[in-house]
DNA sequence: GCCAACGTTGGC
DNA sequence: GCCAACGTTGGC
């Protein structure tokens, strides 16, 4: 089992969207990035734990938990006109873009904030901090996550 | 295969 | 809204 970290602007997307959805699941579409694509399609697998992120907003941070329910699989969307996320340089047979599904496990009481994150040294080594990462999917090492777990209390 | 131009991300 | 950093595109 690994762990991982998704970024969503909580303006379009965020937890609690995917608390109100069907189930409290969600299929995680619209990543348009070849490394982030790679860990979707390759290797994140189904029981596998995602921070899930907010950027771009009021509360940057993390604001709680996800599972991941299905295992990578072919992005819809990238084949429909009318979606933003629409790949005209995609085909059905040669499919670029992945996703996986997610499952809401848990809402931090307060969002976890960037600033805090940052401020400690025993995260210094964390994708999410290093300078100029753009990713919005992400591996999250096993002692991170303990270490952001107790922090979110 | 180089690299300039362009578009996007995302914190501030 | 600014701007640094980065990924992608496309001409050559």
């Amino acid at each position: 089992m690994r762990y991982w970290l998704f970024k969503t602007e909580p303006d379009a997307f965020g937890i609690n969207d995917l608390i109100s959805r069907p189930e409290q699941t969600e299929h995680w579409d619209g990543v348009r990035n070849y490394q982030a694509r790679n860990f979707l399609r390759d290797q994140i697998a189904l029981g596998d734990q995602v921070f899930i992120y907010h950027s771009s907003c009021d509360e940057v941070g993390i604001a709680g938990v996800a599972e991941v329910v299905k295992a990578g699989y072919v992005d819809h969307t990238q084949f429909d006109p009318e979606s933003k996320y629409y790949d005209p340089k995609s085909s059905q047979d040669k499919p670029r873009w992945y996703m996986v599904d997610v499952k809401f496990v848990r809402k931090f009481d307060r969002v976890l904030s960037l600033q805090s994150i940052k401020a400690n040294p025993a995260l210094a080594d964390m994708q999410l901090v290093q300078k100029g990462n753009r990713l919005s999917v992400m591996p999250v090492e096993a002692d991170e996550w303990n270490i952001l777990l107790e922090m979110a209390g």
